[in-house]
DNA sequence: CATTCAATATTGATACATCAATGAACGAAG
DNA sequence: CTTCGTTCATTGATGTATCAATATTGAATG
């Protein structure tokens, strides 16, 4: 009843949409031997196809949280995926790179990560999609 | 550079919609003087709208897991909004209610948060904003 | 009635988010 | 060079999410 309501207000529907996609994509990931969240899988890309960037740059470039790069990245280090190098003039910086294993392993997922991207966007036009993703670029703008 | 790359990956734009969006509505509802989260209102107004809920119902009406409704609904006790009330013929169940000033709170906080959705939505044509929530929906169908 | 299976709510472990506070290092300005 | 303000990364506190495991109770069935 009151479910159809809820389903009509965006800001409910993109946040529903947020945590079934990530549990799926979980899921999908684990399913295909990769144990990873699409939160670290980001970061790993993103420092894959930026390597050597600060903490800070990377923290703007997927709009987190320092904070949360830091804690991401310890994962990510524990799992040997990432390597922070201390940077040579500033000692207070560090340059993130990956791992030998780490760049295998993006290029491994990298596959399946795309197929289940495909898998969630499978039927709606691409128009609609590109409709969808300016309001929710206004809506950032407007909020942010 | 691949700021705009990921700009254009809705599962990126949602995510990152969704945080900006909770943190703008934290903010805001705190100049106006209600401490309290939008994931904690949407539980506080489902209860508001339809009293004697089980913690079950609520949980699929809001989309949440039983897991976290617990410790919503424990914020939301330690703040004297919300009473859980035995129920008499299952003793397994609760109903959910809210207390006095938990419903003189969401009267009050109502016309903070719908105007706070206006603000977030303000320039957007509403049909685009239906389409948007069309493919939400699509997504969530495709992965859920 | 007793055993078994299902439903309800809670709790623990882990991941990610925010904000605030910290320590270390840099840079500029006296 | 010392002081002062800023930047970078980390950490602590708190809120929310997931999954898995638990205790309790109900319901069904032999």
């Amino acid at each position: 009843m009151n479910e159809e309501k809820l389903d009509s207000i965006i800001y409910f529907l993109m946040d529903k949409t947020v945590r079934i996609s990530k549990k799926y994509s979980l899921k999908r990931l684990k399913e295909e031997g990769f144990d990873i969240t699409i939160d670290q899988w980001v970061i790993l890309l993103r420092i894959h196809e930026e390597e050597q960037q600060t903490q800070v740059e990377l923290a703007k470039a997927v709009f987190k949280d320092t904070a949360s790069i830091t804690r991401i990245l310890d994962l990510l280090h524990d799992k040997k995926l990432v390597r922070r190098i201390p940077n040579e003039n500033d000692r207070r910086k560090s340059s993130l790179t990956l791992t030998s294993k780490g760049n295998s392993y993006v290029n491994h997922a990298k596959k399946v990560v795309f197929s289940i991207r495909e898998e969630g966007i499978k039927g709606i036009d691409p128009k609609d999609i590109e409709t969808a993703n300016r309001v929710l670029r206004k809506m950032a703008e407007n909020m942010g």
